[in-house]
RNA sequence: GGUUCCGUGGCCGAGUGGCUAGGCAGAGGUCUGCAAAACCUUGUACGGCGGUUCGAAUCCGCCCGGAACCUCCA
């Protein structure tokens, strides 16, 4: 048990000793979505991988607190900082306030997460809601020379900040390269150099998401409220800043540049980024409109999905990559994902109804370890879940009467297992293991499953598979056992 | 063009110098009236060509192929 948690740091492209600032407590910030949409399966990976770094440092004793927020003003729809508020747009297509939107997306996205089994942050702020402390930051850029107002909005001087550090150091970009390469888009006539980027932006007339400021009626830029709002809730600097890896550049060197500039220090220690779900090799996202929404999988309705999903598959399906690979998603890849979680469902159920034996070979303290090596090893939740499907086997010899654990090692490998398989993987009980949808109809079919069993017992094939059959059409499988006949709602 | 990364058995995916995961599919078996389910058993693969090394999928070089970011994106 005396594997000391590593973590790969994007910032310095290797895997580092993680020590908190604080001993035994844990600041996280991961950017959460922007709700002017469905959450689709990548919005998913980030929740999910996260939720996992949340879940494994509390199960390690830490007290994490874990800021994800919620973006629900501030980007712009295109290039050249010139479009409308996404938000807006939005709103007025559907007739809409854009709160409205932002609160339709946010409850499903809540929805959603709770399906998926995610933990809710322990705080969750809104843009919106943080619109004074942005102005601050905002102010104190300006107060030290690294931000310039023109025509009521104000910019981030990438030139001038470029001169005392080292902008470019989390993405790997050259400063000079980004000062030079000059590509040519509108509305740039307001900015010194086209790598800077807006803090503050004018509202147009008809823009409607506004507030007041001391340089103009208008917006926060689209990288200032995580500064605002993690280092509000976190410190000026705080442990772990996660996101996804698209978002590496501009987002988070815009965010270690705004921390630098306005209180001279970096934001976070440990740079954490997931990476993307890709389907026929393409990244799954919104530029490409490749995304599966995760309503759609929950429901089946997708062209490309044959059924519906059930949100632990989705949660197991990402958690058997490593959250910095690629993974690609495919039906085939899926279902083998529900079969294999199936499989360790089982085992967990079987788990629970084993009873201790007299002996025991088993070495549950290599277990307890294996499992610990691998989620210290910056969450290698993949070499987990084989570790867990390796003492399924075990599990099931047990069930089986071809292998025992005495006491100690029945109730040690129990918290062990469930600790994993709950408390830090996130899984869950298997639905189709427990009994019907309701009382009724459980009842309904265990009567005729007694019919069946006595009409077998006569030997009247033909009517037991006619049972059988008849059930089946009503997605009632029938299971024989040793033990007796189960069945399960498909 | 710049920055970063990847290429593993039919599929998905770990691993980063020798001990060569795991899941799904396939094959065989146990069980069963039959079937299904469940369980058990079973797999030496690492893009190509060189190099370093006693030894490389793992390190180095070149080549081929693919991706992400550089524009909102998890």
């Amino acid at each position: 048990m005396e594997h000391k948690l590593h973590v790969h740091n994007s910032i310095s492209r290797e895997k580092e000793v993680f020590t908190p600032i604080v001993e035994g407590k844990v600041g996280l910030y991961v950017c959460g979505p922007t709700v002017y949409g469905e959450g689709h399966l990548g919005h998913a990976r980030s929740a999910i991988s996260f939720d996992t770094v949340f879940r494994f440092l509390k199960s390690e004793g830490y007290k994490v607190r874990y800021v994800r927020n919620i973006t629900d003003v501030g980007h712009l729809e295109n290039d050249a900082d010139e479009g409308e508020d996404k938000i807006a747009k939005k709103a007025r297509l559907d007739q809409l306030e854009p709160m409205e939107v932002a609160q339709h997306y946010t409850n499903m996205y809540h929805q959603a997460m709770d399906a998926l089994n995610v933990l809710r942050p322990s705080i969750e702020p809104t843009a919106s809601g943080h619109i004074i402390d942005q102005i601050e930051w905002i102010e104190k850029m300006i107060a030290k020379g690294f931000a310039y107002e023109t025509n009521g909005s104000v910019y981030f001087d990438v030139k001038e900040y470029s001169k005392s550090h080292a902008y470019g150091e989390l993405s790997g970009r050259n400063v000079d390269d980004l000062l030079e390469n000059t590509r040519t888009l509108d509305g740039q006539d307001e900015k010194k150099n086209s790598a800077d980027f807006a803090l503050w932006k004018k509202a147009k007339p008809e823009h409607i998401m506004r507030w007041a400021s001391p340089w103009s009626e208008g917006f926060p830029g689209w990288h200032l409220e995580c500064t605002a709002m993690s280092t509000k809730y976190l410190g000026e600097t705080f442990d772990i800043h996660g996101g996804g890896m698209d978002l590496l550049f501009p987002h988070h060197e815009a965010e270690i540049a705004q921390s630098k500039a306005g209180c001279g220090c970096k934001p976070a220690n440990y740079w954490l980024h997931n990476n993307m779900i890709t389907i026929n090799g393409k990244k799954m996202g919104k530029s490409l409109g490749n995304f599966i929404t995760l309503t759609e999988f929950f429901t089946g309705s997708h062209a490309l999905l044959d059924q519906p999903y059930n949100p632990q598959t989705v949660r197991f399906f990402i958690l058997q990559a490593h959250y910095r690979s690629t993974l690609d998603f495919s039906t085939d890849a899926l279902k083998a994902s529900q079969k294999g979680l199936e499989r360790l469902q089982q085992a967990e159920a079987n788990l629970c109804a084993l009873k201790a034996g007299k002996t025991g070979e088993f070495d549950v303290a290599a277990f307890a370890s294996n499992c610990s090596a691998a989620m210290n090893d910056d969450f290698n939740t993949p070499i987990l879940i084989a570790h867990l499907f390796d003492v399924s086997k075990v599990i099931n010899q047990a069930t089986a009467g071809k292998a025992s654990l005495d006491e100690d090692q029945l109730t040690t490998l129990k918290s062990v297992f469930n600790k994993y398989y709950f408390d830090v993987l996130g899984l869950q009980k298997s639905e189709l293991l427990s009994k019907g949808n309701d009382d009724l109809s459980s009842e309904l079919i265990e009567t005729l499953i007694a019919l069946r069993t006595e009409a077998k017992e006569l030997k009247n094939y033909a009517l037991s598979d006619k049972i059988r059959d008849r059930l089946l059409a009503l997605n009632v499988e029938i299971k024989d056992t040793k033990e007796g006949t189960t069945f399960q709602i498909n």
